[in-house]
DNA sequence: CTCTTCACG
DNA sequence: ACGTACGTGAAGAGC
């Protein structure tokens, strides 16, 4: 009997092991683990394996694996020797033993264990089952004991060194074997007359691997070996010890001889394997933290998601007809990033299992959408609840009613989610998959994969909030996050005037400055060469003019400036390097952003960061030059035209020292702020014991209080003071006296994050650090001084975040005409009219250091000025 | 697409 | 003995 029906049966015992051994390589100490130490290295490497064998199916082919449920096993009662010499089983690999049965479920592969027999009794009774079914084999294991099994259907694959490598025995393959040379059954009469000293077999005394397989060869069968030796067929002192060693034989005999009659609770049809749950398998990668198992597994078995099937697509010209209830999912069909740009392609609505889309040119025309767009009653769940506001501002259209926003609340889960709305919906194990989205020429746009995006903002919202709420981070997804994002949108919907004509004036005044600069490098060096290149600079300087000490590579700013006195071109290479950055950043760089309001709009990233902030692009707003004087000057292009409106600038002072006075309840570090006095100053008089702060003591005081927040070591405080590691280490131990209690909390901080895995900001958002638990010492040090510094930094962006809420509401409740329409981590920016100048500084400053109750004192300064130049001193 | 550099807080 | 201050975005070079 002969079908074409396959199943694969693997010994799940027997390739955990092999995967535990491969990965451990007989350490333990520096596994692969979860963030919690949760030991996942043969789960990784098991999960390989198996993906790779179920890369080898079809699609109706049966899979099932076989696992030893505990030692108590029939053999052991008929032998309290059997496998009496085992060492005890790791505990790391103990912990796996259940995550590798999660992990089957999880793929919805049956495995199966029985109290008193064996993985092979179980994998042994499924094979003869399916052989006697006409099914083809394939078993796996790395135990020879397997090779019994073997017949016309059933092949075993064996396991051998490293993870991948396998030899299938056949009958065939066992016969010409130099190792085997007999037939499949005979591995039984070999195991009773050899024995096996893995399972603490002794076999009969005297008989080596050669002998035995010799008495095989000649007499086939262990039977037919005793009858011969008392016979006396077999001469001398081998006959005697098998005459001897007959009991021994004969049990061994039978505890080699694998039951394939078991009684199982499953018959072969419910082997037949239909495929994995996305979601599930993508928990189940979530909770241990395997980046790349869901995309290593063959998506023919990926089943098809209930949000999958349940969407029908439908493209509409108009939502006249068509009845919206009052929660819908919606997005918006433009690219992520870059949304000021990027051409809107359509809309999408989706409720009741369908996703409607509308493509631009008719959502142009459709009144009914438009109102059900303006009309806040209607609530909608969205993606990227900013996008979509800023997006349909361009279409001068507007939103309300939106109700909840996937990306936030993604980001507050886990800030280092990656990979933009694919990543985000796969987090909560939703696949949005762009490739089929077919490309049709009587498409327009992306019907599918923006219908998905709305419908699964719909479908998840449950679901994410109760995560939100059990990661404590709900408040702040109700209260901060989602709100902000509206304000966000307002900002960046307003923008920021840049004058077009003013920065190329700059820009031709730079231009001439790198040309002349470039001019008198090539001169000094005696060929012109790609002053913007680092390799061709460093051949020049390095090479050519035998600048350096001979194995420097870098030709960073500092190390430049380190060199710069034993050569003048060094000083102009730095120089050119500062004028072209200005050209090609800030002046060739900003003028394609220059709308045609004269403004610049900015996106401000709201789940970018890992720590809380905001991070700005298109163009970055947030990193213009304000240290160099030269560079600086690009900010005199930013101004509004109209007379009527001034730029306010107000930034907290020292935020994060005072942010870490408060965390750590340090008394001497918030009296000093409490007094007003100046934190590098005092600082200075604590750690080097004196009154007369020099100049030079204040700079030290000053890296030292930023090294505590980085997380710095003495070696790179070092650095930054120029002194040696010795000096660095007196000034941070000395610091650490001055103020015990930051030294305190900054230990909690590690002890922390070792234990959780995550630390956290005053207002509950966290940062996981899963590098923590690294086997890699220079990462698991990293993850530690992003410990210490997450809660500082992460707090002052909570902080200025609440503020931005309280000064947006304030101004629209007010009335006032004042915009804030920047934000630069520690500053707000405002567009302000002259009559409200006066009375709106002081009240947006108390908004700002009023923000929260601190045990600290909070401190803003402003200035105001017409260009953002002169809004700065 | 990654690396290096450099602008900001 | 390790390898060395946190968080970003943009541009150019060179593979």
């Amino acid at each position: 009997m002969q079908n074409n029906k396959k199943i694969f049966v693997i010994d799940g015992n027997s390739l955990l092991f092999r995967a535990f051994f491969a990965t451990s390589m007989g350490d333990t100490t520096n596994i692969m683990r979860t963030s919690t130490g949760i030991p996942t290295n043969a789960i990784f490497a098991f999960s390989n394996m198996i993906s790779k064998i179920m890369s080898s199916m079809k699609l109706g082919d049966s899979i099932f694996i076989a696992f030893d449920a505990d030692s108590h096993t029939f053999r052991k009662e008929e032998f309290d020797q059997y496998k009496a010499n085992r060492k005890p089983t790791d505990p790391a690999l103990i912990e796996q033993f259940p995550i590798s049965r999660e992990f089957l479920d999880a793929l919805s592969i049956v495995h199966y264990e029985e109290h008193g027999i064996e993985a092979d009794d179980i994998a042994g009774t499924v094979a003869k089952m399916a052989s006697k079914e006409g099914y083809t084999v394939e078993i796996y294991t790395s135990d020879k004991d397997y090779l019994q099994l073997i017949d016309d259907h059933i092949t075993v694959n064996l396991l051998k060194t490293g993870l991948s490598n396998m030899e299938p025995m056949t009958e065939k393959a066992m016969l010409e074997h130099p190792k085997f040379g007999y037939k499949p059954a005979q591995i039984i009469d070999f195991k009773g007359l050899r024995g096996d000293a893995s399972d603490n077999l002794p076999g009969i005394p005297g008989i080596g691997d050669k002998g035995a397989v010799d008495l095989i060869k000649k007499y086939g069968s262990l039977d037919a070996i005793i009858d011969a030796a008392k016979k006396g067929e077999i001469k001398g002192k081998l006959g005697e010890k098998i005459v001897a060693g007959e009991e021994m034989g004969r049990t061994c005999y039978r505890l080699a001889t694998i039951m394939t009659d078991a009684k199982l609770p499953f018959t072969l049809d419910d082997l037949i394997y239909d495929g994995y749950s996305f979601e599930t398998i993508n928990e189940f990668a979530q909770k241990y933290e395997f980046k790349n198992l869901v995309s290593k597994l063959p998506s023919s078995y990926k089943k098809k998601s209930l949000t999958d099937v349940d969407i029908e697509f439908v493209t509409v010209e108009s939502f006249k007809d068509i009845k919206v209830p009052e929660h819908i999912g919606l997005s918006l069909d433009l690219e992520e990033e870059d949304y000021n740009d990027a051409p809107i392609e359509g809309i999408s609505i989706a409720f009741d299992g369908k996703a409607y889309y509308e493509p631009l040119e008719d959502l142009k025309k459709d009144d009914t959408l438009k109102a059900i767009l303006r009309n806040p009653d209607i609530k909608k769940n969205v993606y990227d609840g900013k996008l979509v506001e800023v997006g349909l501002a361009r279409l001068g259209l507007e939103i309300k009613g939106i109700s909840f926003d996937v990306s936030i609340c993604g980001y507050l889960l886990d800030s280092s989610i990656t990979g933009g709305y694919r990543g985000v919906y796969a987090y909560f194990g939703m696949d949005v998959n762009e490739k089929d989205e077919a490309p049709s020429l009587f498409e327009v746009g992306h019907p599918k994969t923006n219908g998905k995006i709305a419908s699964f903002a719909l479908a998840i919202e449950d679901k994410a909030i109760s995560l939100l709420r059990q990661n404590d981070a709900l408040k702040l997804y109700e209260e901060v996050e989602f709100p902000l994002s509206h304000v966000l949108a307002k900002m960046e919907i307003e923008g920021f005037p840049l004058d077009g004509k003013v920065l190329s004036e700059f820009g031709d005044e730079f231009k001439a400055k790198v040309k002349s600069l470039e001019k008198e490098i090539y001169e000094m060096a005696g060929h012109p060469f790609n002053i913007s290149s680092p390799k061709q600079v460093g051949e020049v300087l390095y090479g050519e003019l035998s600048i350096g000490d001979g194995k420097e590579k870098s030709t960073s700013v500092d190390t430049l400036k380190y060199l710069s006195p034993r050569h003048p071109i060094i000083a102009k290479i730095l120089e050119y390097r500062k004028y072209a950055k200005l050209v090609s950043t800030y002046i060739e760089g900003f003028l394609p952003h220059i709308k045609e309001d004269g403004k610049i709009h900015t996106i401000f990233n709201q789940t970018e960061t890992r720590t809380g902030r905001l991070s700005s692009s298109n163009p970055n707003l947030q990193n213009i030059s304000a240290r160099d004087e030269e560079g600086k000057l690009i900010r005199k292009a930013f101004y509004y035209p109209d007379e009527n409106y001034q730029i306010l600038s107000l930034d907290y002072s020292q935020i994060e020292l005072r942010i870490l006075a408060a965390l750590s309840n340090c008394k001497d570090y918030i009296d000093v702020f409490m007094h007003d006095r100046d934190v590098h100053s005092e600082t200075a008089k604590k750690i080097f014991g004196t009154e007369e702060v020099t100049p030079l003591m204040r700079r030290r005081a000053k890296a030292v209080n930023f090294a505590i927040i980085y997380g710095s070591t003495a070696f790179g405080l070092a650095e930054q003071i120029d002194g040696t590691p010795g000096e660095a280490k007196r000034i941070i131990d000395s610091f650490y006296r001055s103020y015990p209690e930051i030294g305190d909390y900054l230990s909690s901080i590690i002890d922390e994050v070792e234990r959780k895995g995550y630390v956290t900001t005053m207002f509950g958002r966290r940062r996981y650090l899963r590098d923590i638990t690294d086997p890699n010492y220079a990462k698991r040090e990293a993850a530690k001084r992003q410990a210490l510094n997450a809660p500082v930094q992460g707090s002052a962006a909570d902080l200025i975040k609440i503020a931005m809420l309280h000064i947006d509401k304030f101004l629209s409740e007010k009335g006032y005409k004042t915009k804030m329409v920047l934000q630069i981590h520690d500053e707000l920016l405002f567009k302000v009219p002259h009559d409200e100048a006066d009375e709106i500084i002081p009240l947006l400053s108390a908004l700002m250091t009023t923000a929260v109750e601190l045990p600290v004192k909070l401190s803003v300064e402003g200035s105001l000025g017409k260009t953002w130049y002169d809004a700065k001193d």
